[in-house]
DNA sequence: CACCATGTTCCTTG
DNA sequence: CCAAGGAACATGGT
């Protein structure tokens, strides 16, 4: 469930159950996913921390705890990858298959569960040094996207995936984005005209803003029960997480009609990835 | 068996 | 040095 607004909603449920709970231990069941951090190192800084904070950047979670021996406070990155989750269980419930790191924060146990270990939880926070500005912020601007734009021969819809220059924004949302903007995602970047670099910007903040908002509404426990504690965006769940057409303009609907025009959906690959667009209203 | 999947990093090429 | 392209990572669904 990993794009800025699904990271959001996880950010915003989990940090007040988080909050003020002391970690008594930690296991890692997949080295890879708290690399370049080891097991020992890991343990050591977090074993009787508390978590005090947990923020959103991009698609990342920071997870900020206090020590009791430590002046500065501890920072856990976290990422999802494709299908991490992060959810609370009983400790005495079973562990799932492909639990990569568990903490024992005593009558709770926190699990970061990622069947493709695509994930992170690590104290390597170097990652954060490589993101470009929050598309809700006040730093994307037209201005801003305007200048970036300007020297590259990508493809805008390649383009908005790349992390630097916009923090969060991933495979669907760029195709949501593009086609709010009215923009073909196999445009030159440095081809946009200042009206269309304005539009985008707005769209981008217009698809992230809505789908919070839609995350925000629905009833989730975080209870690692596969039925409404994350998966809001794929699920088979039609119950609370509403259909994919719903959610979505474009992504996943090749061959059915677009809602402006009729026309239908295509499909195209670029950067090896699927992109969603209307042929007709995006030129 | 084939192809597809919400992401990032590393290596190569130009 | 930089931009861009592609493979790799790992598992499961259809």
């Amino acid at each position: 469930m990993p794009e800025l607004p699904e990271v959001e909603i996880l950010a915003r449920h989990l940090g007040p159950l988080l909050k003020n709970r002391t970690i008594r231990g930690v296991e890692v069941l997949r080295k890879r996913v708290i690399a370049p951090t080891t097991e020992l190192e890991l343990a050591k800084a977090l074993r009787g921390a508390t978590f005090d904070d947990l923020i959103r950047r991009g698609k990342y979670l920071l997870f900020g705890l206090r020590s009791p021996d430590r002046d500065k406070p501890t920072l856990l990155l976290g990422h999802l990858g494709m299908t991490g989750r992060m959810f609370l269980i009983d400790p005495a419930a079973s562990v799932p298959k492909h639990a990569a790191v568990t903490l024992d924060l005593g009558n709770l146990r926190f699990v970061f569960e990622d069947t493709r270990y695509f994930g992170r939880l690590t104290l390597d926070t170097e990652a954060l040094s490589r993101l470009g500005p929050e598309p809700l912020g006040p730093e994307f601007t037209p201005k801003y996207l305007a200048a970036e734009l300007k020297r590259s021969t990508q493809a805008i819809k390649i383009k908005m995936l790349d992390q630097s220059l916009v923090a969060g924004v991933g495979n669907i949302y760029a195709s949501e984005a593009l086609f709010c903007a009215r923009i073909s995602p196999r445009i030159a970047a440095r081809r946009l005209k200042p009206a269309q670099i304005s539009r985008l910007c707005e769209c981008v903040r217009e698809v992230l803003n809505r789908a919070i908002n839609l995350g925000s509404t629905l009833a989730l426990t975080f209870a690692g029960d596969g039925s409404s504690d994350g998966l809001f965006y794929y699920g088979s769940d039609g119950t609370n997480a509403g259909s994919l057409e719903e959610r979505f303009a474009v992504y996943d609907r090749a061959g059915l009609p677009c809602g402006v025009c009729q026309t239908p959906i295509r499909r195209i690959v670029q950067a090896a990835r699927s992109t969603y667009y209307c042929p007709q209203c995006q030129r």
